[in-house]
DNA sequence: CTTAGTAACGAAAACGGTTTCGTGTTAATA
DNA sequence: TATTAACACGAAACCGTTTTCGTTACTAAG
């Protein structure tokens, strides 16, 4: 077994000081061509790598940051993630990811764990408990201790930090306007609970586009499921009883179910009902007929807010300023509606 | 700012030693009673939390797993990653995720980079430019190091330690049978290239079905597509002009192309071909017929690798002695096979 | 010949813990 | 009364770096 060699192996070696051996692999002013070649040479040849911890210790930089994402089911949280990663390793930072299976305990441990010095800086997306509960004193607690973060996608307005999330009303906005300019006339929400913000936000587009169309809002075109399950009657019946003729629906998730559910019923995608989903997934892309979706742009989410994070933790930013990124969200038109 | 508390810190305003104070929180014999009261009480009032990258430097431990996964877009190794992360912290194990894109460079980078006191250990799935160049040199360097390794799914035989795989050929052999059994004569299969190790694990589970129904094996129903992209004209043709049946695919995402071109191409499914797709995702769930697959149980997976990393880090496992661990594959039949 | 300056290096503190090994005090024993 | 053991605590080494601040030895200047 080939131990890992130290600086204080090398010192020894060639007869000289820890501090000269770690000036010389830096290639600093201080120390003689000669010893640094000699040294630089060594270390090369056997392989030395400084130790991370140590280093972390020392710099109080760990170069990782913590992600925590609620749940890895949605498509979408995977790619943000994927963003995250890609351009974290650009920068030389690792990523520790936490899934906090929409649970606030889990939450609450997790950032506890992962603060005390494993990470530089958190990018997260808020559980679906702790949106319910709106109890965010881990999370400013966090801020608190001069660790930064950025939340994404699922943010609160009690919390202030950076923020990146994408136009979530005018996306639904947009999205009700294309099943309206379609000949769509009852338009049916099918959304999370309110304690989500982006449900409240997509939720607000769906009702301003209804109302700048002059289409009186109908409560009973709007469906509010559990995130944890969909129960096939309720969504069945929603369908057969309201004359439903379109559904935007605020994720991959539930528009994959409720468009299999409504054609079991019989009807056909898009001609009865045509459908409009959020998350341009995986999903959307081998639906049948294929699902027009709302891309959120993941990976860019992700991007955008690695660079938010790192951009913080290196202090190339106003420590007083958080920004907020609105994203622009686009509108993938596929099978599930008329053109 | 509240700045973290450390044990200096405690250890000044309760005019005692740094080590009277680690050993109180540690609940010490040694210390008196009323002592330990005082520190832990003032411990935890001030929230003190030790620093993990101090606690790691001194144990040479660091509550860290590496994982390496070659791809975020197959399904399967999200579900496997999911059950590393959900097992590892009930271990109290942090994970550290790297993706290397299906790139030896990027593979041989991360692992460089956490290997060097970051992580205590690794489970990883080897990338397929790992395996097309069968060069193992990075991950044999970690392993003379000290450093434990779980290989996943895709192993190698050149690479001695820990593994969890599924029954491959088995399966892919009790997919075929399920397809011969249903009447289908001319079946296809739709895999990688061969230095997949489960491409070829899963190719002669294959081969050997058709033997022992004494089916001649026709090379031209052989489809190796790239694992980069895949070419719908290749597909559409391979399918129209070899007389298929039927498809068995080595992963959920060949299986979701290749059926959905050949419904393009006017073919029923599953009357005219069946498909039998490897890795019970998301996709095969929601595909239009539903898709009968071959579970991987990649949480299953996810959670014994990392119970192997878990016991190996901690020294609860014979040192010389690897274990290859084989769980049982699963068909899940659906609509995409006849009964 | 003294003084100042520079080049090249080492000693030591620091990061924040853990742990071994004293050491001083008190009480029990010979 | 002298010895010993137990008790309660502190000093210091250590993990592997980085970095500040000496400290030499030599050269150049006054």
């Amino acid at each position: 077994m080939k131990q890992k060699i130290t600086l204080k192996d090398i010192a020894r070696e060639l007869e000289v000081s820890i501090s000269t051996v770690s000036k010389a692999l830096k290639n600093s002013e201080e120390i003689s061509t000669e010893t640094k070649k000699k040294i630089q040479a060594f270390a090369k040849y056997y392989n030395y790598k400084p130790n991370n911890i140590a280093v972390s210790l020392k710099n109080r930089r760990t170069k990782n940051i913590g992600v925590l994402i609620p749940n890895i089911v949605h498509h979408f949280f995977t790619t943000v993630f994927r963003g995250i990663e890609e351009y974290a390793n650009t920068k030389g930072y690792n990523v520790i990811v936490c899934v906090s299976d929409e649970s606030f305990d889990k939450e609450v441990i997790s950032m506890e764990l992962l603060a005390n010095g494993s990470i530089d800086g958190f990018i997260m997306a808020l559980s679906a408990e702790t949106q319910l509960r709106e109890d965010y004193n881990h999370i400013n607690s966090v801020l608190e201790q001069g660790i930064p973060l950025v939340l994404f996608d699922r943010v609160s307005e009690e919390v202030i930090c950076d923020k990146v999330v994408i136009n979530d009303k005018e996306a639904a906005y947009m999205a009700v306007k294309k099943l309206i300019e379609t000949g769509k006339k009852r338009i049916a929400l099918i959304t999370t609970e309110d304690f989500f913000s982006v449900s409240k936000s997509r939720g607000d587009g769906y009702l301003q586009a209804l109302k700048d169309h002059s289409i009186a809002l109908d409560e009973n075109l709007i469906l509010r499921l559990s995130f944890r399950e969909i129960d096939e009657e309720i969504v069945g019946n929603f369908f057969e009883s309201n004359n439903i003729d379109a559904a935007l629906c605020v994720n991959e998730i539930f528009a994959m179910h409720s468009m299999r559910i409504a054609q079991k019923r019989g009807l056909k995608v898009p001609e009865e009902v045509s459908f409009i989903g959020f998350t341009d997934g995986i999903l959307s892309k081998f639906a049948s007929p294929t699902l027009t979706s709302v891309d959120q742009h993941g990976e860019k989410m992700g991007a955008v807010a690695a660079r938010m994070l790192i951009e913080r933790v290196e202090g190339q930013v106003d420590e007083e300023q958080f920004v907020t990124e609105v994203l622009k969200a686009t509108l993938i038109e596929r099978g599930s509606t008329l053109n």
